[in-house]
DNA sequence: GACTCGTGGTT
DNA sequence: TAACCAAGAGT
């Protein structure tokens, strides 16, 4: 028993956003839909995407009946527009092979794509109560901080990392899955990458990084990302157009949004690739 | 393990 | 303002 347990828990209690894919009332797959959506997207953004798509998609066969392109469509701005490729495929899969039930267990949802290891234990844990370690960004600052004294966590998750958080796992069943929940809403609100609240800390008193006097981060410098004239940023600009567009648009269109050609041809091919886009006629393309 | 893949708010 | 960063996954 950790005793960052009960002051925690405590925390989360009182602190708990109310969102719509917590709570008794939320279905598996609308905790899916959102774990899929908040991969590196803040919560903000998604909250009104998700509540559309579980009104027009109550069930993973509802979207599975659908094309890929009303769900690329359907996923607007939210950014990484693979991963409504993904859920899509998951959620046929569902339909197909699991009665239209979202799986209960770990090994079952990390075969699914787009699921990987944090996406497989949140779903288990947070739609079926199950006991699984869950590490994602904000769990793992809030443990790099409390009990190893350090800014941030290593780049990749380390076996000893993923030990200590299992040590820390409460041992009972239903208090683990919000033990989980609470660590991930500590880093988000408290905890936070940059100018963390200590003074609303539940666990200040406890913080090895505190206790260090907040020593600076001195690992491996982060990866920062860049943004402007990269592929990324083209792709991104191209999908735009189809996306606001109601049927397939003409090569002019997508031409007139971005320079400079060569890697507008390079982009364009790769969206094709990644079936994110396809050729829809002559000099024509559209959503898939 | 290093890279790539969107988007927009915050500082 | 440019940099940072947000419930990662796939290759």
């Amino acid at each position: 028993m950790s005793e960052l347990h009960e002051p925690i828990l405590r925390w989360y209690d009182d602190h708990a956003r109310e969102l719509p894919w917590r709570g008794p009332d939320a279905s598996a797959w609308s905790v899916m839909v959102s774990e899929f959506m908040l991969q590196q997207t803040p919560v903000a953004r998604v909250l009104p995407v998700h509540e559309i798509w579980l009104q027009r998609w109550p069930t993973p066969a509802d979207l599975s009946a659908e094309t890929t392109g009303e769900a690329v469509r359907a996923w607007g701005r939210l950014g990484y527009p693979r991963r409504a490729l993904r859920l899509h495929a998951a959620a046929t899969v569902i339909a197909e092979r699991h009665d239209n039930q979202v799986p209960a267990s770990y090994d079952a949802l990390r075969a699914l794509p787009g699921v990987g290891d944090y996406t497989a234990a949140a779903i288990a844990t947070f739609a079926h109560g199950r006991r699984h370690v869950v590490l994602d960004t904000n769990v793992r600052r809030v443990f790099a901080r409390t009990i190893e004294g350090a800014e941030f966590p290593s780049t990749a998750v380390t076996k000893a990392e993923r030990e200590v958080a299992l040590e820390v796992l409460p041992a009972d069943v239903p208090t683990a899955a919000t033990w989980s929940v609470a660590v991930m809403e500590l880093g988000a609100l408290v905890c936070t990458a940059s100018n963390p609240r200590c003074g609303d800390c539940p666990v200040a008193e406890l913080c090895a990084w505190r206790a260090a006097g907040h020593p600076a981060y001195d690992g491996p410098p982060r990866k920062v990302q860049t943004w402007a004239g990269t592929d990324r940023q083209c792709r991104g600009r191209l999908l735009a157009v189809l996306r606001d567009s109601d049927g397939p648009v003409h090569r002019s269109r997508l031409d007139a949004a971005w320079s400079p050609e060569d890697q507008r041809i390079r982009c364009l091919a790769s969206l094709i690739e990644d079936r994110l886009v396809v050729a829809a006629g002559p000099e024509t393309y559209a959503l898939p």
